[in-house]
DNA sequence: AATAGTTGAGCAACCGTTTGCTATAGCTAT
DNA sequence: ATAGCTATAGCAAACGGTTGCTCAACTATT
C-alpha cells in the first residue's frame, strides 16, 4: 500500500499548529469549544491544498465508527444467473443509497462463500442488503453484531427488515386471469434445476398453482412439480400430450425458452397456447414480442429495500423490524388469448 | 456501525491474557521473542472461536499498511445489462482471488460515479480490475498512485494490463463460416441503443463485418450501422427486403430476439435463416435451442485479468505492462445451415 | 550456589484521525 | 488589581489492532 500520502501531521507541522486543528478546520467543526482565527483557519486550508492532503478513510473510520459503506450480500447466487431481477433490485437500491445526503458506497460482494462461513466484509459496514439468502452464520453474525440489515426477496431474521413479492398474489392472478380467459387446462412449468434451492418463491409459486386450480375445480397438467431436461420436452408432455392451452412460467427465462419451443414446434403463441411469466418490466421490455407477464415489481423492491435500510441505519435505536410485501400486477401483453378449443 | 462485535481485547480477558497475545496466537507470530505454552495458546483459540472473533479488517490495516483488498469498478455499468459476460467475469476473477493463499477480500463497486470523479475507494486497496471502462479521473488516479490494475475487455493506461478478446477474429470465423455454408447476403445485427457507447467492441465487430464482407466481394447488408425499433423491423428490412440469409448478432439478447422475431414472422431458423451471436457458453446454455455462437470465453477472461492482477501485486516492482488477447471460437449449434436459394 | 540462557507473557508505543477537555491569553467589568 | 469571560488552540485519550522490547520464572551450565 502506498505511503507516501501526507497526514495530518504534515499539514500540522507545516501549518504551524497541532494536528486537532487541522482536523477540526478540515471537517468544519467549529463550535462546541473551539474556533480559530479566520487567519489560522485559512492557513490551514491553504497548506491541506497545497499537499494535496486527503484523510485516510480507514483512520478516520476508526475513530468515527462508520464508514459510510453498505455491503450487498448474495452477489455469486443471486446475479449469476442470467438476466434476472437481482441486477434491477441491485442497480435501485444503489440508486437510493448513492443519493441520499452523504452517500454511501456500495458494494456487492461477489465472493462465494462456504455454507459454514460468514459472507460479511472484515470490516465493519453500516449497513447490509441480502439478496434472497445468506449463509445461517451470517445471518448468526448479523443479528449478534447489530448491524442494520435487510433481506430483499426472502425472509430476515428477527431483528432484520424484508422486501417481498406477493408471488401468492401473483400467481392468483395469473390462473385468474387465464382462467377468466376460457382456459381449463393450465400447466406450471418451474424454474430449471439449480435455481435458488430453497427459495420462498418457488414454494409460493407452486403451491399456488396447485391451491388455485383446485379452487377452480381445474385439473392439474402433470409436469409442475418434475425437473425438465428442456423447454421442448416440458411443451411435448404438457401441452402436446397433456393438452394444456396455457402455461405459467417461473420466469422469464423458462418464459422465452417455452415461447421458443412452442414456435419450434410449430405451436402459435398465443393463438393456440397462452403463455405468462414472472419477470420485472425490464426483462421483459428487452424480449420481442413482449409475454403477458406478473410484474415482480424489482425496482420498487430494490428501492424499498434502501429506504428501509437507511431509515434502521439513521434510528438504529428504534429497533422494529419490517417486513414489507409488495402487490404484483398482472401485465398485459401478446402472449395471451383466449383458447382455441373452448 | 455495529458495536458490539467481539474484539481483541474481549477474548483477551475471556481467556486471561493480554491482547498482544492473542493477537500473536491467532496470527501464528511465533518465535522473534514470543513463544505460548501449548495450554494457553488451545485456550486463546477455543475462547476466539467461541466468541466468534474476527479481526477487525479495517484496524488491521491501518498498522499492517495493507488491506489485502481487491476493488472491481465499473460494476454500475457493466452488470447493470441483463445477462451479460461480465457477471461470469466477476465470477471467475474472483474465485482465482479468492484462492490464492492468503486471500483478497473481493469487492464489485456499484455505485454511479460521475464522469469527473474518481471510482476508486477512499482507501487504499491492493489491486482494481476494470470491468470494460473507467472515468479518465479513475484512470488517472491509478496511474498516479501506482496501484495495480487491469482492465477487462478494454484498453488499459501505460502501466496497466489489460485482457481483451480478439473480437475482429471472432466477426472475421463467423463471417467465414457463414460464407463457406453459401451464405451470400449476410446481415449484422448490432447492440441495441445505449449499450456501452464508445466501447471497442462495438468498433470492432463492425468494422469487422464491413471490411470482412469487402474482402468476400459481398454486398453489405442495409441495417448494420442503424438503431433499430425492434427485431421485427430488422428481420423485415434486413431479412425480407434485403434479402439476407443469415444474420451476425452482437449479443446473446439481440440473437434471442432475431430468433423469436423470426419465429413470429414464419421464418425458420436455420431452414431460412441461420443466425450467429457474441456471446459466452453459459448464456448460450440456457437458451434453447443452442444458437451458433462466437465464444467470448468470458471465464477465461475473468481468470486471466485475476492472474495478471496477482503478478503485478506480487511483484510491483517490475511494472511491465501486458496487453492479452485471448482467441475467440466459434461453436456450432442448431442455428446455422447452408442458405435454401442457393 | 551463582550465573547464563531459555521460555512464556505482558507493557506500551504506534498506525492516522477524531474529540472531550484543559490551558493560556486577552479582554471586560467590578 | 483581580475575578470572570470568551476566544484560540493544544493535550491526550480513544478507535482496534500489531509488535519491539522488557521482565519474571525456569532450566542448564560451571
Amino acid at each position: 500500500m502506498g505511503n507516501c500520502a501526507p497526514k495530518l501531521d504534515d499539514v500540522a507541522s507545516k501549518a504551524g499548529v497541532s494536528k486537532s486543528t487541522v482536523s477540526r478546520v478540515l471537517n468544519n467543526k467549529i463550535g462546541n469549544g473551539f474556533s480559530v482565527t479566520e487567519e489560522v483557519r485559512q492557513r490551514v486550508l491553504d497548506v491541506a491544498k497545497a499537499l494535496n492532503y486527503r484523510p485516510n478513510l480507514i483512520a478516520q473510520s476508526l475513530t468515527k465508527q462508520q464508514i459510510r459503506m453498505i455491503s450487498i450480500l448474495g452477489g455469486a447466487h443471486a446475479l449469476s444467473d442470467l438476466g434476472n431481477i437481482y441486477q434491477t433490485i441491485v442497480n435501485n437500491a444503489t440508486r437510493v443509497l448513492d443519493s441520499v445526503p452523504g452517500g454511501f458506497d456500495v458494494t456487492v460482494d461477489m465472493s462465494r462463500h462456504k455454507p459454514d462461513s460468514s459472507e460479511l466484509p472484515a470490516w465493519r459496514v453500516d449497513g447490509v442488503i441480502i439478496l434472497a439468502k445468506c449463509t445461517a452464520v451470517t445471518m448468526d453474525e448479523l443479528e449478534q453484531t447489530n448491524v442494520p440489515y435487510v433481506v430483499v426477496n426472502g425472509p430476515s431474521g428477527p431483528s432484520g427488515s424484508s422486501v417481498v413479492p406477493d408471488d401468492i398474489g401473483g400467481m392468483r392472478q395469473a390462473i385468474r386471469h387465464l382462467v377468466k380467459l376460457g382456459h381449463r387446462s393450465i400447466a406450471y412449468a418451474g424454474p430449471r434445476t439449480g435455481h435458488l434451492p430453497g427459495h420462498s418463491s418457488l414454494a409460493d409459486r407452486h403451491d399456488t398453482y396447485l391451491s388455485e386450480m383446485s379452487e377452480n375445480g381445474l385439473e392439474i397438467v402433470p409436469g409442475h412439480d418434475k425437473p425438465r431436461k428442456s423447454a421442448t420436452e416440458f411443451i411435448q408432455s404438457a401441452v402436446v400430450k397433456g393438452r394444456a392451452t396455457a402455461v405459467v412460467a417461473y420466469g422469464h427465462m423458462e418464459g422465452l425458452n417455452i415461447m421458443q419451443a412452442a414456435h419450434t414446434l410449430g405451436i402459435a403463441v398465443p393463438e393456440q397456447l397462452s403463455l405468462i411469466c414472472f419477470c420485472d418490466e425490464y426483462a421483459n421490455s428487452v424480449m420481442s414480442p413482449g409475454l403477458t407477464f406478473v410484474d415482480l415489481s424489482s425496482q420498487a423492491m430494490g428501492q424499498t429495500a434502501a429506504e428501509l435500510l437507511l431509515k434502521r441505519i439513521d434510528r438504529s435505536t428504534e429497533n422494529r423490524s419490517e417486513c414489507i410485501k409488495l402487490d404484483l400486477n398482472l401485465v398485459l401483453r401478446e402472449s395471451t388469448a383466449p383458447p382455441v378449443d373452448k
